[in-house]
DNA sequence: CGGATAGTTGACTTGCGTCAATCCGCGTGG
DNA sequence: CCACGCGGATTGACGCAAGTCAACTATCCG
């Protein structure tokens, strides 16, 4: 089966029983993320982007019918730019959407409000509008408490904390790194999954 | 912009301004599902499902160029069946994780049990292995409680109440529901975004 | 029969939500 | 120029949902 990092899968569909995909955090516990179910597919990402950003476990004794990663690439080279960017796109989307799930379920507000923002950052770095030291964000408290899952005034609560901490700042439409390293530490952030730029695309 | 069940959309291409995606909760409380930043793709599963299952909001004042929506559609219709069915599989995917985390960001934990049952059912049936009435599931509550974000004790006491309130039953390897309509109203499953068959496959 | 693994239950703790003020900056109109 | 209102930010008091710890039981299996 796949293990996170691991390289070079191959994608399967499930002929019967089930399987779970899920993430493990540093203390030892672990979001799961879906279940397959027969029919599904399973290890798409895994392939397209040569790498595993979560591990995978058999539930039952399965069956499942081999994609050939082969067959799966060579398809993607007959196919027009436009539908294996938007391929691309989709999967890129759903990467961080598992993570922000992963973050919602089992990171507790300060972690997550710390992940949050340096993912934030992370992304606005790739396009040319973050650096560093910070961004300039226009959210409200409001807005990151209906992303974060939590209520507002708690995503109060936590900020001050992050701010007493000297680690982030969130004031007047800026977010100020004050020290990276140790929010990096806190958020056990990984940007892995922003960088994918796998073989589709070359 | 696109809104929640409505159909024909298009798709965009961020140029400059910031986007959120949510869904709205019966209870008002929404949960976003993440931030469009400049770059990013918008739109997509609107497109290819032709109906949107979440809304979408500016945070700023936005730039986006269209990607028309006869465009993506015919450059699939020239695609071959593999791709378009890997790309119909990866969205179907990123839409159950989507309703995943929105079940943990603003769902309590009976309603989240509820809902996790229900979905389990539906897509059972889709591939004949379950029944209105129930179905065969391999999970061990410790499972459960690493997909629902909860301790396994607190999955242990959720089962409990809803078997005592006569609504399913959890027990040896077998899912019943004894009063699918009440739990289908305290999960408030809505089961739209399994059934996604767009024109892709035709 | 013993030993593992899963389920069950109770007592206590805690992170986060809710309610309720207060404060601040800003825009609008008198 | 000031009064007012409004949305966002901040803080405190209080309550509850869910986590943790710690048994005890049931079931399965060698």
């Amino acid at each position: 089966m796949a293990f996170e990092g691991q390289t070079n899968q191959s994608a399967f569909i499930l002929a019967s029983g089930w399987v779970c995909s899920y993430k493990l955090m540093p203390g030892g516990t672990r979001q799961i993320v879906d279940f397959q179910l027969p029919g599904d597919f399973l290890g798409l990402r895994s392939v397209l982007f040569r790498t595993a950003d979560h591990n995978i476990e058999p539930v039952t004794k399965v069956e499942a019918s081999e994609v050939l990663a082969s067959d799966l690439l060579s398809t993607f080279s007959r196919t027009p730019r436009l539908a294996t960017a938007v391929l691309w796109a989709a999967s890129r989307d759903e990467a961080m959407v598992v993570e922000h799930l992963v973050g919602i379920g089992r990171r507790d507000a300060l972690e997550r409000t710390a992940h949050f923002l340096l993912e934030l950052g992370a992304r606005l770095k790739l396009v040319g509008l973050g650096t560093k030291n910070g961004y300039a964000c226009p959210l409200s408290q409001y807005m990151l408490a209906d992303a974060l899952g939590l209520s507002a005034i708690h995503v109060n609560r936590v900020l001050r904390e992050l701010r007493e901490g000297g680690l982030v700042t969130f004031q007047r439409g800026q977010v100020t790194f004050h020290d990276f390293d140790r929010l990096v530490a806190i958020a056990d952030f990984d940007r892995a999954y922003l960088d994918h730029d796998g073989p589709l695309l070359a």
